[in-house]
Order: structure tokens, then C-alpha cells, then sequence
RNA sequence: AGGGAUAUGGUGUAAUGGCAGCACAACAGAUUUUGGAUCUGUUUGUCUAGGUUCGAAUCCUAGUAUCCCUGCCA
């Protein structure tokens, strides 16, 4: 896992002893099949615990009886030990620990915390207002903690319909985050769960039970995707009051959606239910167990998760950093061997009937040899050996399939394969020539006639075959993208941003209808399926063997549907084509990466932007009163009306000395200190700051200098001109002492000297860094660049 | 509308006041008995406007855009 902001949250949690040591869990809800989006949110859950050398937990969060299942349960374990995830005992579920948020809900009811409330669905919604308008009251919202109690527990005892009470906290009814106006924590609901049976009748919400399941379970960083921030404040709320300690807390990351990919649970399942695909593992299908089928390696899918990235945006990945995660794991793991989907025949008129020449053929190109870290290759069995060994016997008889693909009555500019006439480098085989050309009467192809040149003869390219007699028949699966455009969801073509949940199996609300446009998108070649012949040697591979057929593609035999007499390879990938792309610009089609419009540039200037200038800011009367006599006394106009609209900055500026001093104070208040003194943090009065100015409008001190000092005083409380006296920190304005300086960064930096007088101005920079660092910012940075230009020159 | 989150090439991600880097994609060339792979090179970027600073992707101010929240789902 590259560092991001999680990783290094967790550094310092682990430095500063807050932790000892790092735990923590990936909780799919049972109610589907994990796919492609849980990749991302498994990993970084997983992969930080294992980097950190802490545990992860896998936790089904089952706590909705109504959509979690057994089968779903295994599914989702099963695809991640495949993936090589090992959680070893820490398999849990929400449904373990019932009986404890329970309890937990009776202690928060006897704190007067939470209450029993008898609204109906309907008047919650309209009591809890809306954005504009706070909250109302409930009527049942004081009730005493008795009669909370004994309703509570008639709930549980089943006294009670669904609906007709739930628990809620008692937080904050007027508040501007919605989550807070008294979250519900239990619900009245009978049914029966999976697990727990019909042992309860009242279960418990997200917001109530995931803190507590992490906390009972030791997590120490949960991670959870973007739109849950709002919910923290319900995490943070239940730990504090319920005094959990050490307790863990809650960390959003942004999701990450995948081109040319739907993952929506009810989608998926449309797209089943359709026919579309054959079912929840058709190939096409994002799911792990369909991926899994395809052929992808648990390999080739963490290097993906790893190649995503986190931070706190929901973003888009191009396929094509799938796809290319694919096919960089198959290229060192797969054979090469040849196959020929969609065969024409060829004869070879100087090559007697019946007779068979037997080639010996390596499985692997030079370069993955080359590449081979221990110098030896596998064969399709797994075994490494070394490359010399690495080989399989190639039948070839007067009788060849090739690709129809591969011959050419009326070849395009640039075509390197077969054509009347003309020449080609059969793989392994020598030179052939295309002598005489059969058609049908629709003008196909049937036959083609060829001679096998001696010697060394010449030829553009080089294509595939399989010698017919010896030929094994196979179906061919050709898969491609499910949907023609990048973002199937999107109202039009050029949308790019998919609806993709990382974590959450159903966040969906399943009782609105479902939009089916996507279904408009579905790319009609998704499945192409042709009948060739692929070479005998492949009979003898283990089933599981991915192969690559040279100029196809990945392959390997289909899971469920290949018989060892009835052969049926599915495509994995394709290998990259870059003649299909000439060939697509030839026709004047657009390649695939132009085809993709660009979306509007966020931040490009829009029709309000483009014309009218911002506007500056209206201030009342009052405000331009106090901003003239800011200015008056030495702020800058600008600094001046940031002022005048900050109570708090305005109060710490009151007590600045009023003399020459007073806009540098008042510019060190607005840039330096505004975000210290709107949390409290600033230990110095404003008057302490102007012998600080002093010293810098004298130039005793640099500005670099004036600013570190200030940060350290606003923290520490001392004065900063005293810090100053203290540690002896007037500038450096000695130029001898410069110059050395200067010589010993130009001698330990001899290529960046070069790069910078080969051109390379911007080093400019790095250069006065350094010379500051050297002289903890006390050097007069006039004198540095004057000096620095001159060593430089 | 109120609250919250976010903004770096075509895409994804680094740079924690000092060289805007990496990967994927694209393009060009080399190489190649896979139109694969490999190698070399190139194009393209700090949302906007001000400010602080010798120096700003980074700090300050204002604006813009996008997303999330107002289920007895998670």
C-alpha cells in the first residue's frame, strides 16, 4: 500500500503509543456477492492492518434480517480467502453480539439518553424538519427512564407490531447535521434472521451497533467510505457517552468506480434476471466468483487494488488500469501456444500427403526468459525448468487451419499477413507462399493453395496455425466490455461517473423503482463465441492453465462448461492491438481514448465566471467604519476586511500596540495566526507581537524568521522577542559566511550545479533551500540570491 | 436552502513553504519469428481571482464546480 493519509494517521497513532498495535476490519453486509468495488475497500482495510503488522477482521454487518444471508456469507468469504486474505480467528458478525447492544441500549436509556418515541414513520420524518427548520419535539420524547425502560423491554418481548415504537438517542434536535436530530437505534421488526432466529424482534440500526461492534472487537481505525462523514458525529457521541477507552474511531476514505462497469446490487441482478448474462459468475460480470472464472488470478486483482490509491475524493479509474493489471500478471504466467478461432484451410502443395513434420517449439519468448528472475520458465504444469526444456511438440501435415483473419484478397495499407501472391512467416514453421486462392459462391475463402519456401526466405510478418489433422476442436469464448460506454449509469454516453459503492452491498433503496436505462448501453458483442481448433499439446495441460494463444489473447479452459472432450477456452483479455487501432483510424472512426468526451473541466470558468469579476464582499456601514479605521492605522485594506468580518481575529487584534507596528500585527493576524485563533490555540497577545515587528522592520531578523517564531510563540505562549534573544536569531547578512555556505551546497550537489546551467532555472529554488535550511532561515535572502546567482553563473 | 466533504495532465496518484514526480492511456522511434512484450523519447496538469512570502499545489481571503446528508437501509 503506497502512504496515504490512513497509513499516516496510523504511524502517528502507533508512535505516539495511542495503539499498540493497529486493528482493523472489512464489514460487507451479506447481501450479495462481493465484486470488483469491495476489492478496493477489503484491501485498504486489510493490507493496512497486515502492513502495520496489526490484525484484520472480516465481519459480516447482518444486522438488516431481512437481506442478509447464509449463502451470501460464504460467497463473500470464500472470494476473499481466494484473493489470499487470512483472518484466522477473527471471523465475526453483528449478530454476535445482540444481546450486548442491548444491554448497551438500556445503560444509554438509564444515562436519559435515549428514549422510546411512538410516532409514526411519516411524523418522524416531518417532526425532524429540514435543512431550513429545526427539529420539534416528539411528545413522547421526555419520557421518564422507567417508563423508557419497560417500553423497551416489551419491545423486545414482542409485545409490539412492527413500527409501533422504535429507541431513539437523544442528541440534538436543532441541529445542522441531520444525523444528529435523534438517530434512530432500534426497530421493532419480526422477522427472522439468518443467524439469530427468531430470538429477537427488535434490531438494532448502523449508526448504534457498527460503533460498538468496533469497540467490542478492539478495531482502532474503522474505515469507511466518504458518505458516512456526517454519521461520525453519531460514532464519536456513542463512545464518548457510553466511555469507551481506549476506543476506536472512524476514518472516511473516497470511493473509487471503474469504467464500462456497473456494480449496483439490483442492476447486477437485473442483468441476471434478463438473461443478459448466464448468471452471477457469467464472466462478463464484475463479481469476484464471475473474475475468478474468467481467469484473472487473485494476483493480478490486488495489484490493482494497490494501484488505485486513497484520499478523500470519489474517483473514476480507467479500465484500463484493470486491464492492464491483467495482462501484466498473464504475460509471465501464461505459455504460449497457438490456436485458431475462426480457421480457413490452407493446403501446402509441396508437402507430401501424409506425412508430418514434428517442430519443437518454446513455450516462451526471449524476453520473458530474459526477464525470468531464477532463469528458468514454467511449463503449463507449473514446474519451472530451465528454458531449453521449456518446449512442446508442434505437429505440421500438408493440411493447416489459419486465421481467416490472417489472408487477404484485397489487403489494407500496412497489412503484414497473407495475401495472394504474397508471403508470410508461419510461427516456428518457415515461409509460405499463397499461390492459388477457392472460393465460395458468396466469394469466401474455402481454400488457399500454398507452397513452403526453402531456405531463408523473407516475409513481413508472421502468423499463426495449427496443422489440421492433429488439430484439437474447441469452442472459443471472446468476451468484451458488458456495455459500450464508460459510464453505463450516466443519463448520456459521455457521463463518466458511475454510481459505485466500494463498501456497501445495499446502500440502495430497494423499494424505489429501479432505473433500467442502463441496460441501453449493454455492448451486443459482449460475447462472441467461435468454433476453431487449438494444438494438441494443450491436451496435456492441467485445466487450470491460462495460455496465451499467440496474436489472441489470454486464455484458459472455462471452469464450468469445458469437457475434456468437448474443449471450450474462454478469453480472458485480449493482448493490446495496435493494428486493430490503425485500422479503426484508417476508417475514420474515432479511437477509443478520443472517443471518450472530455467531461466539463471542473473549475473551467463557467458562464457566471467567465465575464463578471467577483464581486467584493458587502460590508454594513458598521464594518466599513472599523475598515477605515484599520487602515488608518497601518492594516492593509485587504487584511482590513478580512478583519472586520472575524469577531474573534478582531478581538485578538485589539490588543496590538497602535503604532508603526500595527499592520504588520494585523497581516501576521489575518495569514499566520486566523486558523490558531479560531480554535483557541494562540498563546501571545497581539501586543507581545509588536517588538517582533520591530526587529523585522529593522531588519535584524528575516521574515522567515519573524513567521517560525511567531508559530512557535502562538504555541508556546512565550514571547517572541525573548525566543529571538534567546537562541540568537538575527540574520545572517555576513557574506563570507553566505559564500561558504554557498560553496559547500554547490560541492554536495554537483549534478543539480550542471542541470541548472544546462537550463534548468527552476533548481533556483531548490538552491535557496537549501542555503536557508543551512542557516535555519536566518540568511538574508537579497544577499542569498545575489550571492547563489553569482556562484551559479 | 442549512450542514458536511472534495478539487494536481485524458485517468488515477505523489510532492506536508524550495526541482510539479510516478503509473495507466496517447503519440513517435528502436527492437522483435506474437501488429504482444521490452527499451527510448514526446505531448498534456496545480479549479478561478486576490493576498502573504525571496519563493505557494501547499498558508490566508473570497468565489466556482462536484459529491454526501433530511430511511424504522447500510
Amino acid at each position: 500500500m503506497t502512504p496515504n493519509f490512513i497509513t499516516e494517521i496510523v504511524e502517528r497513532d502507533l508512535h505516539s503509543g495511542k495503539y499498540p498495535a493497529v486493528v482493523t476490519r472489512f464489514p460487507p453486509e451479506p447481501s450479495g456477492y462481493a465484486h470488483l468495488g469491495h476489492v478496493f475497500a477489503s484491501f485498504l482495510d486489510f493490507q493496512t492492518a497486515a502492513q502495520y503488522g496489526g490484525r484484520y477482521h472480516l465481519r459480516m454487518d447482518d444486522t438488516n434480517p431481512e437481506l442478509a444471508t447464509q449463502e451470501y456469507v460464504d460467497a463473500i468469504a470464500d472470494d476473499l480467502r481466494w484473493l489470499g486474505w487470512d483472518w484466522g480467528e477473527n471471523f465475526y458478525s453483528a449478530s454476535d453480539n445482540f444481546e450486548k447492544y442491548y444491554a448497551y441500549a438500556e445503560q444509554l436509556i438509564r444515562l436519559g439518553k435515549a428514549y422510546v418515541d411512538s410516532v409514526s414513520g411519516d411524523e418522524m420524518a416531518r417532526l425532524r424538519g429540514d435543512a431550513g427548520t429545526p427539529g420539534t419535539p416528539s411528545p413522547f420524547r421526555d419520557r421518564s427512564v422507567e417508563e423508557n425502560l419497560d417500553l423497551f423491554r416489551r419491545m423486545r418481548a414482542g409485545e409490539f407490531a412492527d413500527g409501533a415504537h422504535v429507541l431513539r438517542a437523544k442528541i440534538d434536535l436543532a441541529s445542522p447535521n441531520m444525523k444528529l436530530r435523534d438517530p434512530v437505534l432500534y426497530r421493532i421488526l419480526h422477522a427472522s434472521h439468518y443467524r439469530a432466529g427468531d430470538n429477537w424482534c427488535i434490531y438494532p440500526m448502523y449508526d448504534f451497533q457498527h460503533p460498538l461492534q468496533d469497540a467490542l472487537e478492539g478495531v482502532t481505525h474503522s474505515m469507511c467510505s466518504l458518505e458516512f462523514v456526517d454519521n461520525r458525529a453519531i460514532y464519536d457521541w456513542l463512545m464518548e457517552t457510553l466511555g469507551f477507552s481506549p476506543r476506536p474511531h472512524q476514518y472516511e476514505f473516497g470511493r473509487r468506480s471503474l469504467e464500462y462497469t456497473v456494480v449496483s446490487k439490483r442492476k447486477l441482478r437485473k442483468l441476471v434476471q434478463e438473461g443478459v448474462v448466464t448468471g452471477w459468475d457469467d464472466p462478463r460480470m464484475p463479481t469476484l466468483r464471475a473474475q475468478r472464472r474468467l481467469g484473472v488470478t487473485p494476483e493480478a486483482v490486488l495489484a490493482f487494488a494497490a494501484q488505485i490509491g486513497v484520499n478523500r475524493t470519489n474517483r473514476t479509474v480507467d479500465i484500463s488500469v484493470y486491464e492492464n493489471a491483467v495482462r501484466d500478471d498473464l504475460n509471465h504466467r501464461a505459455p504460449r501456444v497457438m490456436a485458431v478461432l475462426d480457421p480457413v484451410r490452407v493446403v501446402i502443395g509441396n508437402l507430401p500427403e501424409g506425412e508430418t513434420r514434428t517442430l519443437s517449439l518454446p513455450y516462451w519468448p526471449h524476453d520473458v526468459i530474459r526477464d525470468s528472475p531464477d532463469g528458468r520458465v514454467a511449463l503449463p504444469t507449473g514446474e519451472r525448468v530451465p528454458p531449453e526444456q521449456a518446449v512442446r511438440e508442434v505437429p505440421l501435415g500438408r493440411e493447416l487451419y489459419i486465421e481467416r483473419e490472417d489472408f487477404s484478397l484485397d489487403p489494407p495499407k500496412g497489412y503484414k499477413r497473407l495475401t495472394r501472391g504474397g508471403t508470410v512467416r508461419l510461427r516456428g514453421a518457415g515461409i509460405l507462399r499463397a499461390d492459388e486462392v477457392e472460393t465460395d459462391a458468396a466469394g469466401n475463402v474455402t481454400t488457399i493453395h500454398a507452397t513452403l519456401l526453402e531456405g531463408d526466405a523473407k516475409a513481413a510478418g508472421v502468423i499463426h496455425w495449427v496443422s489440421a489433422a492433429h488439430a484439437l476442436p474447441a469452442e472459443f469464448r471472446l468476451y468484451d466490455r458488458l456495455f459500450r460506454v464508460p459510464n453505463p449509469e450516466g443519463d448520456n454516453p459521455d457521463d463518466i461517473a458511475p454510481d459505485f459503492d466500494p463498501e456497501r452491498m445495499s446502500h440502495e433503496n430497494e423499494a424505489a423503482p429501479l432505473d433500467a436505462g442502463f441496460l441501453r448501453y449493454l455492448n451486443p458483442h459482449s460475447l462472441r463465441v467461435t468454433r476453431g481448433f487449438v494444438e494438441p499439446s494443450v491436451a496435456s495441460g492441467p485445466a487450470q492453465t491460462r495460455y496465451q494463444f499467440e496474436r489472441q489473447g489470454y486464455f484458459w479452459r472455462d471452469p464450468v462448461d469445458s469437457r475434456e472432450d468437448a474443449l471450450v477456452f474462454g478469453r480472458i483479455i485480449t493482448l493490446k492491438d495496435t493494428w486493430a487501432k490503425e485500422t479503426q483510424k484508417a476508417e475514420g472512426r474515432a479511437p477509443q481514448a478520443a472517443q471518450k468526451a472530455g467531461k466539463p473541466q471542473p473549475g473551467a470558468p463557467g458562464p457566471q465566471a467567465a465575464g463578471s469579476r467577483p464581486q467584493a464582499l458587502l460590508l454594513t456601514p458598521e464594518q466599513e467604519a472599523e475598515v477605515a479605521r484599520l487602515t488608518a492605522l497601518g492594516a492593509s485594506a485587504g487584511d482590513a476586511r478580512t478583519l472586520v468580518r472575524d469577531a474573534q481575529l478582531l478581538a485578538f487584534l485589539g490588543g496590538a500596540v497602535q503604532d508603526g507596528t500595527f499592520g504588520q500585527v494585523a497581516s501576521w493576524t489575518v495569514n499566520d495566526l486566523a486558523a490558531a485563533l479560531r480554535s483557541g490555540e494562540v498563546g501571545v497577545g497581539a501586543a507581545d507581537l509588536a517588538p517582533l515587528a520591530t526587529l523585522l522592520a529593522s531588519g535584524q531578523i528575516t521574515t522567515r524568521v519573524a513567521r517560525d517564531t511567531l508559530a512557535r510563540a502562538a504555541a508556546s505562549g512565550e514571547a517572541p522577542a525573548r525566543i529571538i534573544e534567546r537562541e540568537g536569531l538575527t540574520t545572517v547578512t555576513d557574506s563570507a559566511e553566505l559564500e561558504r555556505v554557498i560553496r559547500e551546497i554547490l560541492a554536495a550537489n554537483p549534478d543539480k550545479v550542471e542541470a541548472y546551467r544546462g537550463g534548468k532555472a527552476g533548481l533556483m529554488g531548490f538552491f535557496t533551500g537549501q542555503v536557508m535550511r543551512a542557516t535555519g532561515g536566518q540568511a538574508d535572502p537579497k544577499l542569498v540570491a545575489q550571492k547563489l546567482t553569482e556562484a551559479l553563473a
